[in-house]
DNA sequence: GTGAAAGCGCTAACAC
DNA sequence: GTGTTAGCGCTTTCAC
């Protein structure tokens, strides 16, 4: 069946409703809300109206009459990385279970975009606002934009899955340290120790961390540091990686192992690997982060750390929620990272 | 700047900006929405006075006031499947242009949260309503969701990218005969003439389409249709794909190109075959549809079919636009399928 | 516990 | 051209 709204002309309003169960708008308003009590039996008459007419409040009405609109806005760098696309389905989800609406805005790394959609998702009158990507990521927060974030949350919370300096943002975020031992622990265990770190850009929180781990895991196992096999400035894409690599090989840097940033890395360093005719991972063993569907494409299946994406998404929404109802809830979260072991890392055959 | 609403407590109304310029607030709403002419001088001074406070109309009073939301709602199936994440991508851009929002909701392929999801976009009060996936792209229409539809366009106009048979839906489409037709020709200049076509079902309207041409083409070229080539019933993903390429390997089936439904597929079908041995395209030919960034990361790099996403998106978004202002659009609209050659496809070495 | 009434911020007749 | 006045559909005091 489908509510009468939509069959009729005109859409039924709470005052048909009252009209009908013979009270006051208000009264069918409060079982609406739950806000008072009203008479068991009237609340159970108009209960059974609403339920026989589909009937929901009008979305905008109300958002003007309490300023609740029940919508979260949520600000990602570009939707098409499946790493956005999987956290986006997973607040969706968390959304739609806990009654709210989550609207979504790309701004495809464009810095004046950000922040423009930051300020339009406010003035669309969302009640909290979460950030993937983009400058909630960088290892320095750009004060331009602290200061437009500030602003902000005077009206409205925001947790973001980086840090942003000089704000309350609340936080919820992948243990990068974590995830770069999981990955190391892996590697050395199977002997390697000269493992490559492929990708990304330093001034990115979560590469800068990996790589700080990488270089104390190194110190504590008491293996050299080879400056060489980090190269720095590089991007999250497969071209930057697939030329990074050939450049380290051309380069005659040896090395065993190669971590990769993320998957799209991985899927250019080895595509270069196999060109120059090395065997995955007879010859050199390549693991990387984010563990998204690439990681089953790629031959051999690649090695990867997950982050549960349907929990990290759940994690950011309930936390937005927690916010918006006034809970309590912790300003820093961790999303606990794991390893998923295939096919692209094996023994170091080669000392 | 930042504006006024944000720094405030109370955000600034038309009537702070009426009382400012010492005119009435329909006035200042005159010159908001262009929509009367008001004495230059004044316009002037109101305008001033709005990019003073960067006052931006509350949505939510505008659309109780005129139900004009300049919302258009995006049901689509999933967007971590990178073919539907770009059209959502195009979409949410061209509406950007057009002063509209983009609303995205995911059903993820369930056909309750789908019927659900549509009526609470409607309920929403979006303005139209775009779909991409799920029972739009059905070669038999559902009965019940062409009801629901209807009813919902007796308001709201909907723009889909198959066919719902029925209905009014206005319809922007790849044309998937062309599709095949690229491919075939491709294939059959470069020689081949026992071609495969794997994955995805038939009763897909698109998947529908194109082996229905596939059938004709060969007919056309005086060449035998084969039934063992095109095995049915299989999906869109990876893994299919590839148990279906191993059953016709391994049942001695002969072929020289296989064409994949999608590039998901192609994943499958090149994996299969670099497991047992075969080499691509030496050995075996393998193209596919939609040319996803998939298509890059394959090695060899994947011959696919690709749609212009953004162009595509566009056209939705546009027709979605043109419906609700009023304007003539027509009905059906082909998207033109293009052919990007890669290393994945060559000449046929084996009669 | 319940109704009357004000008001959220805007647009759209309708007068002037 | 421009101001006045009703609503749009809901929530929420404030009385009773």
């Amino acid at each position: 069946m489908l509510s009468q709204k939509i069959s009729d002309g005109k859409p039924i309003t709470i005052y048909d409703i009252a009209k009908e169960a013979g009270v006051s708008p208000a009264t069918v308003s409060r079982v609406l809300t739950n806000s008072a009590n009203v008479r068991s039996e009237k609340k159970k008459k108009i209960q059974a109206l609403i339920d026989k007419y589909e009937f929901k409040p009008n979305t905008l009405a109300r958002g003007l009459a309490d300023t609740k609109t029940r919508t979260i806005g949520i600000l990602s760098a570009d939707i098409r990385n499946p790493y956005y696309a999987s956290m986006f389905i997973a607040c969706e989800q968390a959304a739609r279970a806990a009654g709210y609406t989550a609207v979504l805005c790309n701004f495809l790394g464009e810095q004046e975009t950000e922040a423009k959609l930051l300020k339009s998702l406010h003035d669309q009158k969302v009640e909290a606002i979460i950030q993937f990507g983009g400058r909630v990521d960088d290892l320095a927060s750009d004060e331009e934009y602290v200061e437009l974030v500030n602003r902000i949350m005077a009206t409205t919370p925001m947790v973001i899955t980086g840090k942003l300096d000089g704000t309350r943002c609340h936080v919820v975020r992948i243990d990068s340290m974590q995830a770069m031992d999981i990955l190391m622990e892996h590697l050395l265990a199977l002997g390697h120790e000269r493992i490559a770190l492929v990708g990304g850009r330093r001034d990115v929180l979560s590469t800068f961390e990996k790589y700080q781990r990488y270089k104390q895991i190194l110190k504590e196992h008491g293996l050299p540091f080879d400056p060489q096999l980090v190269p720095d400035g590089g991007s999250y894409d497969v071209d930057t990686a697939y030329r990074q690599m050939s450049e380290l090989l051309e380069a005659g840097v040896r090395m065993t192992a190669v971590i990769a940033i993320n998957d799209f890395s991985a899927m250019g360093i080895i595509k270069c690997l196999k060109e120059r005719g090395y065997r995955i991972p007879e010859d050199i063993s390549v693991v990387s982060y984010d563990n998204t569907y690439m990681t089953e494409i790629a031959i051999p299946p690649l090695t990867s750390v997950d982050y549960n994406y349907e929990e990290y998404g759940k994690m950011l929404m309930d936390t937005a929620i927690g916010l918006i109802e006034g809970r309590k809830v912790s300003s820093v979260q961790m999303v606990r990272p794991t390893l998923v072991e295939r096919g692209s890392s094996g023994i170091c055959k080669h000392v």
